[in-house]
DNA sequence: TATGAAGATGAGTGACCACTCACACACCGC
DNA sequence: GCGGTGTGTGAGTGGTCACTCATCTTCATA
């Protein structure tokens, strides 16, 4: 009477991996590394803690896998907007940038970009090395596509830096000299 | 038998408050706000647990203080370094970001530079504002002294966050082209 | 020198945290 | 249909956390 399910009921240890690093982004983002606890990640996953410790030995070993598609995300987004060619008149390190400053736009990848830096001058080396290496990865995507090097190069990436703490503080609904001139107009074109 | 002691035993509340919010910039700094429990910072300031919530309700306030006394740390250093003579032909921009590029050097500052941008980002407004009103009267100080607007006030802060982001992940010892290339001679002049 | 205000703490308290373990169920090749 | 492998969890466990409370000591001063 009962019929025979017409697909698997258990995911594959590869897709709740999939899973549960998209879920552990999200919550990273939102409260750091020592502010999250595995209890809410799994929850958010659909898992079971004791699961999500089966998944990843440690939470350490999580957070690094967050970093890494965080950083992977980031990487692929900036890539497809150099490639994109609908707007003709700009560089590519132009296009690079707009997509940059969209990206900042979604809190969970700002908040991820902050809490990383944050967290790579800890001392858990395993998490230095996964943001040392996204970051890595991130330059050189910029600089292999975009041909910039030296200065300009170094002043692209100082940019990027900038707009991501000042949109960390929220600073362009600061109503101060201060906030105005740094947020400029570099934030709406 | 025993003499009186010539000087008080006790300290004052505001002396002990001093003590402990600079011992909480250092441990805040090492694990950020989640990461480091009331329990350390009370027993790196010399004082029990008890006392350190009397003297600050919660933790949440306690970091506030250790912002701003970090904040007002790093402005007193600039302010110092700009009216300094001693390096006749510079600017006093091109003094102020050496200044900052010798702050850097001390892990403390550093880490709690990063520490605080991360906790900006969060939903705690008191630490928010705190972080907004320490880093806003850190760009108002340079703007004043220096002089410098726009472009040129927008690419030295520029910088000033990619030299910190870049030293928080200890880059100059990355042995990779994008470390040197970003690095470039800008960390040691 | 008595008194009250201020400085200071030991000993909790309940909640929460990273992580574990024994066990159950689903799947699949034979 | 059976046995082994992979998916999944309920129920802990020991430790730690932010915060509290009753109580003590030191000090200034009247």
């Amino acid at each position: 009477m009962i019929p025979p399910p017409a697909t698997r009921q258990l995911s594959t240890a590869a897709e709740r991996r999939e899973v549960l690093v998209e879920a552990a982004v999200a919550a990273f983002a939102e409260h750091g590394f020592h502010g999250t606890p595995t209890t809410e990640i799994a929850k958010a996953a659909g898992i079971s803690q004791a699961y999500l410790f089966r998944l990843f030995p440690t939470k350490s070993e999580l957070y690094v896998a967050a970093v890494d598609r965080c950083y992977r995300r980031l990487g692929d987004a900036i890539r497809e907007a150099a490639e994109d060619a609908s707007a003709p008149g700009e560089t590519a390190l132009e296009r690079m940038g707009h997509a940059y400053a969209a990206l900042l736009q979604d809190p969970t990848t700002l908040r991820a970009t902050l809490q990383a830096f944050a967290a790579a001058s800890g001392e858990d080396l395993a998490i230095r090395d996964a943001v040392r290496r996204g970051y890595g990865d991130l330059i050189e995507l910029v600089q292999r596509i975009s041909g910039a090097e030296g200065e300009e190069l170094r002043e692209f990436v100082a940019r990027g830096m900038l707009m991501t703490v000042l949109a960390g503080m929220d600073a362009p609904s600061i109503d101060a000299p201060w906030a105005r001139e740094l947020c400029g107009d570099k934030f709406d074109d």
